[in-house]
DNA sequence: AATGGGACCTGCGCGC
DNA sequence: TGCGCGCAGGTCCCAT
């Protein structure tokens, strides 16, 4: 599940095999991930431009591209993009004028790409909150102290601060010892101030680790990130948590699997 | 405002 | 062995 890390990772690593490349053609092998424009024109305004600049908002990569337009790819749970490609399993396959070529997969086909005439005025993008590396802790503790919803499924609203998804709210919630129903106003000072922490070091780490390869995510070389093995509850249902040994415990909370210790996390 | 559910998808692992 | 089911999750959308 690509959330900030793996998208950076994809992000810099894309920066090494594309930038400057150009398309010469794109092959469209299932146009259910074509969002916009419809898939002609889709496929006519990304034939001979040059891709000028990759740049990461949250989940969501863009490229712009020599034409003026950009595309904007977002992975959703199972999108890749492997390079060189050439695989079974691409549903969209850009062609570069060197003869390589970058494979758009995706299992689940839940994944949007769209060609824009302008990237900023995505409604997503311009809904988006705060990335957790853009804010002070001032700023944090504010943000936090206005909302009464259960920590968890805010660290994972887009809308509230960008980039965290389930793994990472579960991993960073974790090391700062806050239970994920906690409201958000009612935690301590002490606590919004490790929160704070423990995001920007987790977000980091994994990236530095090339992101966190579970279920369908590999990097652009096709090979997995190194960060799961230092995953501390994400999946550990019944496994003993890492300082205490209390059983991980696993919830639904607003849907999703939410992993936490019990006693850590009181 | 906040919360809960369903929808979108498909492969996998589980229980019977 | 084979089948059906629940689950995985980012985001949107609707209902309460």
């Amino acid at each position: 599940m690509p959330e900030l890390p793996e998208v950076e990772t994809i992000k810099r690593d894309l920066d090494k095999v594309i930038l400057g490349k150009k398309i010469i053609e794109v092959c469209v092998h299932n146009p259910k991930v074509i969002r916009e424009p419809a898939v002609g024109k889709f496929k006519e305004g990304l034939t001979n431009v040059t891709v000028k600049n990759i740049l990461r908002k949250a989940k969501i990569l863009i490229l712009e591209l020599s034409n003026g337009k950009s595309l904007t790819i977002h992975l959703k749970m199972t999108g890749q993009l492997v390079y060189p490609g050439g695989g079974a399993k691409s549903r969209v396959s850009f062609h570069f004028s060197d003869g390589m070529v970058l494979d758009f997969n995706d299992q689940r086909l839940f994944a949007e790409l769209r060609l824009l005439d302008d990237w900023r005025a995505l409604k997503f993008i311009r809904g988006l909150g705060p990335e957790p590396f853009a804010l002070s802790l001032g700023q944090f503790k504010n943000m936090l102290s206005l909302k009464k919803t259960k920590i968890k499924p805010l660290l994972m609203d887009q809308k509230f601060i960008s980039g965290i998804g389930n793994l990472y709210a579960a991993e960073c919630l974790f090391r700062a010892g806050i239970n994920p129903e906690k409201p958000a106003q009612s935690l301590s000072d002490k606590e919004k101030a490790a929160l704070f922490k423990e995001i920007k070091d987790v977000l980091n780490e994994a990236i530095e680790h090339g992101g966190s390869s579970v279920d369908d995510y590999v990097r652009v070389s096709g090979r997995p990130g190194g960060y799961a093995a230092h995953h501390k509850v994400y999946g550990r249902q019944g496994k003993p948590c890492l300082i205490c040994k209390t059983p991980i415990k696993r919830i639904s909370l607003g849907g999703r699997g939410t992993y936490f210790c019990p006693k850590c996390q009181a």
